[in-house]
DNA sequence: TCTGGGGTCCTATTCCTA
DNA sequence: TCTGTAGGAATAGGACCC
């Protein structure tokens, strides 16, 4: 999707149309999540710090995000995809790999398939689309981003909509690109590749694999050497079971306070669990992650006997993880997460071993005999119906403010704008 | 007012066990 | 029983993606 969220905006409230929008974190160390073409003009790019977008183009319109209405959006073109394809992958809310070489007799060769779904996109949801086809995965993604819209000095200039590198053709379009433009080249390996007088694909296909492996590691160097050369047998792969399931925010200010971080702690703790049991899943090894104030970041994790899903194990791990981490440097960033996932054994309650004794978490109800997932399953209803502020671990109220739980993403993109955030011990 | 959040994957190190 | 070693699992950190 071209410039997601801020389209969805302007969908939305049809007066930003054609204006600078960008979406993101609009408080104190919030980002730029997403931003119209318009905004682009000005230097505005995704991940830039907002203060720093708003030097460059103050007279944008900035817009806190809501995930969820972009996640709905997504659920709705993920509708237009099917009509096409069942072999749907999607990378994230806003791009999806679609394997159509099953389509083809029914709807045309691929050129005709991306305009089609352009079309369905544009007619069902409003928004623009790019397609990038290809019979090799990464170049189909590498042709989507040449079918893009571009942001000139003077605003948006159109794109082509619909790129496709015919089989054989591959090499022609990938050799004069940029190695960052490659999947998996970030900063650091562009750093040491140029040290290598490397620029370009075509650089990295006429030098021999041996020398990406000396730079980047065998994995990472093996695996470029293969990219330039056009060879990528990744299938599309449609379903995707999730590997980790994580919750994570950063402070408006430095916290130092253990008491306070051990109650956000069982906060992430607890928002983390409801995700996986809504997945039906649950995890064995629980990671906490701490960035400090100089932005060095660790993590600390633990692997238990058995899988969880339950805010109360999660916590007492985390915790205690929490309890070795030295805060004296000060701590912007607080994370929990829950990782070695399988699925959750079905129509049987997951009767880990809980390191908690039953209905410590909170007590059990008369004649449920303290078994924790049927409560569970009341309190994710109830959360399902009324939101997920209705209900929540007792340590979470805070006198006079109620529960202070918040929906997933609701942070996404930077700190709360009402200064939430511990004051220094 | 530099640097979000939710992920995946890889590598190096450490620890445990046979 | 002690010691060295090899391999696997766990752990920690980092790069990268959208």
């Amino acid at each position: 999707m071209d410039a997601f969220y801020a389209s969805v905006e302007a969908l939305d409230d049809p007066g930003l149309a054609g204006r600078p929008v960008i979406v993101g974190g609009t408080a104190r160390r919030g980002v730029v999540a997403s931003c119209s073409y318009e905004a682009r003009a000005f230097g505005v790019r995704s991940a830039m710090p907002t203060g720093q977008a708003r030097r460059l183009c103050p007279d944008a319109v900035f817009i806190p995000g809501r995930y969820s209405r972009y996640a709905e959006v997504s659920g709705r073109m993920h509708e237009v995809f099917q009509r096409f394809t069942p072999l749907v992958e999607a990378i994230s809310l806003d791009e999806a790999y679609l394997d159509v070489s099953g389509a083809v007799r029914l709807f045309g060769p691929p050129g005709e398939i991306g305009a089609a779904i352009r079309r369905a996109v544009r007619d069902e949801l409003g928004l623009d689309c790019s397609v990038g086809a290809s019979a090799v995965k990464f170049v189909a993604k590498l042709a989507s981003e040449a079918a893009k819209p571009a942001a000139a000095p003077t605003g948006r200039v159109e794109g082509r909509g619909v790129v496709v590198i015919e089989p054989g053709t591959e090499l022609e379009f990938l050799h004069p690109l940029p190695l960052e433009a490659l999947w998996g080249v970030g900063p650091a390996s562009a750093r040491r590749l140029h040290r290598l007088g490397l620029s370009s694909v075509g650089d990295l296909a006429r030098v021999p694999p041996a020398t990406l492996v000396s730079a980047l590691g065998r994995a990472a160097g093996e695996h470029l050497a293969r990219l330039a050369r056009g060879e990528d047998d990744r299938r599309v792969v449609a379903d995707r079971e999730p590997k980790s399931i994580s919750h994570e925010e950063t402070y408006a200010h430095d916290r130092f306070d253990r008491e306070g971080l051990g109650t956000e702690a069982l906060r992430m703790a607890d928002s983390v669990a409801s995700r996986l049991r809504r997945a039906g899943l649950a995890g064995r090894t629980v990671t906490l992650k701490v960035r400090y104030a100089d932005f060095t970041t660790i993590t600390r994790s633990s692997t238990g006997l058995s899988p969880t899903d339950q805010a109360a194990d999660i916590a007492l791990i985390a915790r205690g993880l929490l309890a070795g981490v030295d805060l004296g440097p000060g701590v912007r960033l607080l994370g929990v997460g829950v990782s070695n996932l399988a699925p959750r054994a079905e129509g049987r309650p997951p009767e880990q071993l809980s390191l908690l004794a039953p209905g410590a978490a909170a007590p059990a109800g008369p004649g449920d005999g303290g078994r924790a997932p049927d409560r569970l399953g009341v309190i994710d209803a109830i959360r399902a119906r009324f939101g997920p502020d209705a209900l929540g671990p007792a340590a979470l109220v805070e006198p006079g403010r109620g529960l202070r739980l918040k929906s997933p993403g609701d942070t996404q993109w930077g700190p709360r704008g009402d200064g939430a955030g511990g004051r220094r011990a």
